[in-house]
DNA sequence: GTCGGTGCAAAACGTTTGCACCTCG
DNA sequence: CGAGGTGCAAACGTTTTGCACCGAC
């Protein structure tokens, strides 16, 4: 929060309080929020804010590098604050639409090496792995030694795990 | 394209003259197109193809996993073919545009482990590293010493670059 | 007081869908 | 011959933009 203030501060771009609330709703959520997810949580705090002034100010704290555009293929956008804390990476369930965050030091590792093979200067990047999570591999298991299989609908409500250790 | 045939013949789906011409279109360009670039591509070779069915041929493709989907965040998708080579990821410079798409066992060793700790099973994996080619790291370095700043636009031609090895 | 921000509604964009006709097998 | 595919255009949902008014500094 203070990092956006200092970095409007800096651009001379005034800090208004669209923008304050805006940063709040995604730093404590700490969830990965679409637009629309974070037009409804303002909505619920008798916030009333336009989803195009919540467009405007994601992209100026993306372009701040304090926040992170998502895609996880549902047809819109999500953004999450990455204020300062390590660089992670998703893991997301086909099937249920779960998202795990996991953070190894191995992917910046391997991150800077392959550009400094490259001769590329890195700024940011985007791992995504998808595949089944144990719950959802276990169901698709059940139903193809029973016959049926269910293939349940990704999650609208950005649900996220932290990894368990 | 054998691949392809055998998928559709599987599914008893009918192997159309527009199913062939769009999978040999991404088949010898090689590269990440759009479905703009495809309906282009095609028209240049006098075959006309409509977007939706371009659109729907792709999505089979990419069930058949024979070609996967792409977005480097220029507000649309790219489709490249990913018949039996090995798992590749891309590096994509912010300034210009340049892909250059490289192969690392490593990535695949790392998506391996991280899953079994997870207890994921994996599908597929997204991985793009966003910064400066060299070019572009030498042209702000010039500008910025010089004093005006050039950002180049994103390429819309979808070049890529395969490793200079 | 000025420059930029905000909200709304309309536009723009990529993508999907309904429908009449056509084609593969 | 029938299931399915195709093309068009209209529909869709997300994101962007134009404009009149408002608020930060």
């Amino acid at each position: 929060m203070d990092l956006f203030r200092s970095y409007l501060h800096q651009q001379r771009l005034p800090l208004t309080r669209q923008r304050e609330v805006i940063a709040m709703g995604l730093f404590e959520s700490g969830e990965q929020l679409s637009v629309d997810d974070l037009a409804d949580l303002l909505r619920g705090r008798g916030e009333h804010v336009g989803k195009a002034t919540i467009y405007r100010t994601l992209s100026l704290l993306v372009q701040a590098e304090l926040a992170r555009e998502l895609d996880f293929g549902e047809g819109f956008k999500r953004y999450e604050l990455q204020a300062g804390e390590a660089r992670h990476d998703h893991f997301i369930c086909t099937s249920c639409g779960q998202v795990t965050r996991f953070v190894r030091s191995v992917v910046d590792e391997f991150q800077a090496t392959i550009a400094a093979e490259l001769g590329y200067t890195v700024q940011s990047r985007r791992l995504e792995i998808y595949g089944l999570c144990s719950e959802c591999r276990a169901a698709v298991e059940r139903a193809s030694s029973a016959g049926a299989v269910t293939t349940g609908e990704a999650a609208s409500s950005g649900q996220v795990r932290g990894e368990g250790g």
